[in-house]
DNA sequence: AGAGTCACG
DNA sequence: GACGTACGTGACTCTG
């Protein structure tokens, strides 16, 4: 078919989908030779995923479009044009040839000339297409790309869930015209391209420069008109550098191809070629969708010799239809034979929900090799998905439960068999419940976090794709969404078997594949010492949870409202109409439109914004934001810990049992859920009261032991700070020291604001402190604040020594590790855009905060034996604190020998110069124990 | 679903 | 007057 009206043409930026896929993939080889494949493999996912979109689709032409050659015709007009690209990683070279090789194997035209940019090609392609009247998508996020946009032409963004740019969305990036874009870009350059553009000059000013002179010709013509002087100069002395910038960042549309848009047709893969590439690629997944789609036979792909596959064993594809429905002890017991005979067993529980305190035990999943798991069902109910007041009778051909569980109970409690999860402490959890201690265990999420904390999250789905690429069975299908949701154990039970059994199977590859990484990867001892052993403690801690004392939480929800009410009725009256007090959109208007209040800024939605920061800075000089934040106080209260907390007390035990994830922060810190125990108030009396509905059972207490000052300790440990490690082994006020140093004001004439200050920033230095951040937090001017870092940095220059080794460190990298070895990953850190600043600051902070959580976690792991003989138990940990109860009588002992496990944490890996203290509080609330 | 806001260390 | 700007979290509410 000829090119012409009604065709619709879409070109692929191949390099673009090339570097995503390499980045997004752990470095993968081939396993026959070891050639890298990470990037090709990828590669190969997003054009099988493009693909399979536009079955049935009216995309009539399509092509890759690649880069060739790193010199082209921009380099002739100015030698500096991508001088400052990196040089392509070693492992991604040797790959190149075969994404063409691929291109061309799914049968889509590959194109690329010598001397060009496939930017250029693109846009010869795009001019094409849209004088023959047809459509064309230029699948791209690349905004060089953007001028290229309209008359039935647009973008589509592939990292973006595939949304359209048109006219409109290039608007709203540039601020003007896609006919304007090359304007915009001369004047603002492009750092990433190295095009220099006009100094000083945005794409804020650029756009608002432009659409003021309507194009950059006249605006240079006119350039003398321009009130702003320091802006008017820039303009008159780079003329010649601007309009350079111009031609750089035009995309010349005219080249001459050596093809024509008719050879571009949409052509269906050969099924023999694709699959003869992807075999010889060694994709088994890839191979095998692609034959299911194709509906042939998959090649077999050759098996490689053992001690090359060591660390990636050869794998099955996973095959739903192969999994066993245990339906009798017999059955049972010849898995538990093959469990014995093996040493070692993935396990995955179903169940009736997510809260683990509370739902039931549905069905067990056992796996013991690649590709052979079973799924034992046990209390799945006869009736349908569309049986929605189904019988609550059992279904059919499942095992006694309590017969069930007794055969399970021997072998999961067996010291010679190594149980393997994913988030072991969800299952664990849930057979404690049925009186089974599971030990020992092994744990495929926490693996993962050891290795790669930082580049991406660790739940099931998505280490699956990424080391395994397969899609896990979702589950939303089986449970359906909304009102209309069932619970799993109403769950055909044939379908349930595929589900179930498949997550047990993926535990298992995953673990083949994590484990053998450990040693590689060095975080063994991280793995072994600081994640797998926080298992038990925080299940029995979760377990416990604390008593919580739903009178006190509800009287005080009562004085909220009553409260809100009063201050509605102010706000109204002072609005002169009602509005909802809680839609920071309407405070805003009301604010800075009716009332016309200053300092009204709008953000990227185009509402004011009406933080606490500014309504705080109103609030001096009116009664209204002041009310508002009064309000939005009392509604934060109420909402959040007086109503929600009471939902969360357990019926049976009277207690509130929060979930720690261990995997929940980067830094190695644990996060808190369902409810966060973790940022209960206290930093104001009237919400320091909730903790007193935090109490301890009849005849016992609630003991507080919190690290004083451990990040600043740490800190002035790592930068080797002599004065500040003196001070604090001298017990001294580090505050009020640090500001006697910087601001050379003796100790005993220190006032409280000096001090306030130096704590200020001694806490900013920690999160990679910036002059504007200081001048914001202080309410001070921001050459003030920049001039305090400075004699900062001065009087403490370890300090900065520190923090530049620090980002250097992370940059050569990509990752920080903590003094015990924790690695945090940074992967941004090398980025261009304003993300390195985000990435730098964190790298920074992260070796501080880490190396405390790991001494926190170091201390709960050995508090079970230090504590065993005293009646108490661990409840609550606040990163830097540790919450237990205990019988009243023996409060103090529980003091004595918890602050000598905390304070010695970090022994004896970890020789701190100073050291670590602890504060201890006691009381019958967590309020008066603090 | 995302943004805005605010609670904690 | 290029941009944005202190680290790490989770829950609730409004809004499109």
């Amino acid at each position: 078919m000829a090119f012409g009206k009604g065709c619709h043409l879409h070109l692929i930026d191949g390099s673009a989908f090339i570097f995503r896929a390499y980045h997004a993939l752990p470095p993968l080889t081939r396993k026959s030779d070891g050639l890298p494949i990470g990037a090709v493999s990828g590669f190969c996912n997003m054009l099988q995923r493009y693909v399979e979109g536009n079955v049935g689709g009216d995309v009539t032409h399509v092509a890759v479009i690649f880069d060739k050659g790193s010199h082209t015709f921009r380099n002739e007009m100015y030698d500096q044009y991508k001088a400052n690209r990196e040089a392509m990683p070693e492992d991604l070279r040797p790959q190149m040839p075969l994404t063409r090789d691929a291109t061309r194997a799914f049968n889509i035209a590959c194109e690329e000339i010598e001397g060009f940019e496939a930017d250029d090609i693109m846009a010869t392609l795009a001019r094409q297409a849209r004088e023959a009247g047809g459509a064309c998508t230029i699948i791209s996020s690349d905004k060089d790309m953007m001028q290229l946009v309209g008359d039935g032409v647009v973008m589509m963004d592939a990292m973006k869930g595939n949304k359209i740019i048109d006219t409109e969305g290039v608007h709203e990036k540039f601020g003007v015209g896609p006919d304007r874009v090359i304007d915009v870009q001369a004047l603002a350059g492009d750092s990433v391209d190295n095009v220099p553009g006009a100094p000083g000059i945005g794409i804020k000013t650029a756009a608002l420069l432009i659409n003021e002179y309507g194009d950059l010709e006249t605006l240079l013509d006119r350039a003398e008109e321009i009130k702003q002087p320091k802006r008017r100069q820039t303009l008159i002395d780079n003329r010649a550098q601007i309009e350079l910038s111009k031609r750089l960042v035009t995309l010349d549309d005219t080249m001459d191809l050596p093809f024509t848009l008719d050879d571009l047709e949409v052509r269906d893969p050969e099924p023999d070629v694709l699959l003869e590439f992807l075999a010889q690629m060694e994709f088994r997944t890839i191979v095998k969708r692609v034959s299911e789609k194709l509906g042939v036979e998959a090649p077999v792909i050759e098996e490689t010799s053992a001690d090359v596959a060591q660390d990636a064993p050869e794998q099955p594809p996973f095959d739903a239809e192969k999994y066993e429905w245990l339906k009798d002890a017999t059955a049972l017991q010849s898995w538990i034979d093959r469990i014995y005979a093996r040493g070692y067993v993935a396990v995955d529980t179903e169940t009736t929900g997510l809260n683990e305190m509370v739902v039931d035990l549905v069905g067990v999943s056992l796996c013991v090799e690649a590709g052979e798991a079973c799924y034992i069902p046990l209390t799945h109910k006869g009736g349908t998905a569309d049986d929605l007041f189904g019988n609550d009778e059992l279904a059919k051909d499942q095992m006694d439960f309590e017969a069930c569980l007794a055969i399970l109970k021997s072998m999961l409690e067996d010291d010679s068999i190594l149980k393997i999860f994913q988030n072991a402490k969800y299952d664990c959890k849930i057979f404690k419940r049925l009186n089974i201690d599971v030990a020992p265990i092994d744990d495929t999420m926490l693996m993962s976090y050891a290795m790669n904390a930082g580049t991406h999250r660790h739940s099931m789905d998505v280490l699956s794709e990424s080391y395994l690429g397969h899609t896990p069975i979702p589950i939303k299908p089986l449970l359906g969404t909304g009102k209309s949701a069932i619970t799993f154990d109403r769950v055909d039970v044939a379908e349930a078997v595929k589900y179930a059994a498949e997550d047990a199977d993926i535990t298992l590859r995953l673990w083949e594949l994590l484990k053998p990484q450990l040693h590689k990867k060095q975080v063994t001892s991280v793995y072994e010492t600081m994640e797998r052993p926080l298992v038990p403690v925080l299940a029995k801690m979760e377990m416990s949870g604390i008593k919580v004392d739903r009178d006190t939480l509800s009287r005080m929800s009562n004085a909220f409202a009553q409260k809100m009410a009063g201050l509605e009725d102010e706000l109204y009256e002072l609005a002169g109409h009602k509005f909802n007090v809680g839609s920071p959109a309407q405070v805003g208007e009301i604010l800075f439109d009716e009332m016309g209040l200053e300092g009204g800024k709008k953000g990227k939605t185009g509402k004011y914004s009406t933080g606490a920061d500014i309504l705080e800075d109103l609030a001096t000089e009116h009664d209204f934001p002041a009310r508002v934040l009064d309000w939005r106080s009392l509604s934060k209260l109420k909402s959040t810990y007086t109503d929600a907390l009471q939902t969360h007390i357990n019926a049976e035990t009277g207690r509130v049992h929060t979930s720690y994830s261990i995997t929940g922060a980067n830094t190695g810190r644990l996060s808190s859920t369902e409810p966060n125990l973790q940022n209960i108030p206290i930093r104001t009396d009237e919400g320091r009261k909730i903790r007193e509905a935090f109490v301890a059972e009849e005849g016992k207490v609630l003991v507080a032991l919190d690290y004083s000052q451990i990040e600043l300790r740490i800190l002035a440990h790592v930068a080797g700070i002599e004065t500040l490690k003196q001070a604090f082994r001298d017990g001294h006020d580090i505050h009020a020291m640090t500001a006697s140093e910087m601001f050379n004001v003796p100790l005993d004439e220190m006032t409280s604001d000096v001090r306030r200050q130096a704590k200020a920033i001694n806490f900013g230095v920690i999160y990679g402190i910036s002059g504007f951040g200081l001048a914001r937090n202080l309410r001070i001017p921001r050459a003030e604040a920049q001039g305090f870092i400075d004699r900062y940095f001065e009087r403490f220059p370890g300090i900065r020594t520190y923090m530049d080794d620090t980002v250097a460190f992370a940059k050569e990298h990509n990752r920080v590790e903590t003094l015990f070895g924790r690695k945090i990953h940074t992967p941004e850190i090398n980025a261009k855009g304003p993300q390195a600043g985000f990435a730098k600051r964190a790298a920074i902070n992260a070796p501080i905060q880490g190396t405390a959580a790991d001494v926190i976690r170091r201390a709960m792991i050995r508090m079970d034996d230090a504590i065993a003989h005293l009646p108490a138990r661990m409840l609550l940990q606040v990163h830097d604190e540790l919450v237990f109860e205990v019988d009243k009588d023996a409060a103090d002992d529980l003091i004595v020998a918890a602050k000598n496990v905390m304070e010695n944490a970090a022994n004896p890996v970890v020789k701190f110069d100073v050291p670590l203290v602890v504060d201890a509080g006691i009381g019958a609330t967590w309020a008066e124990a603090h």
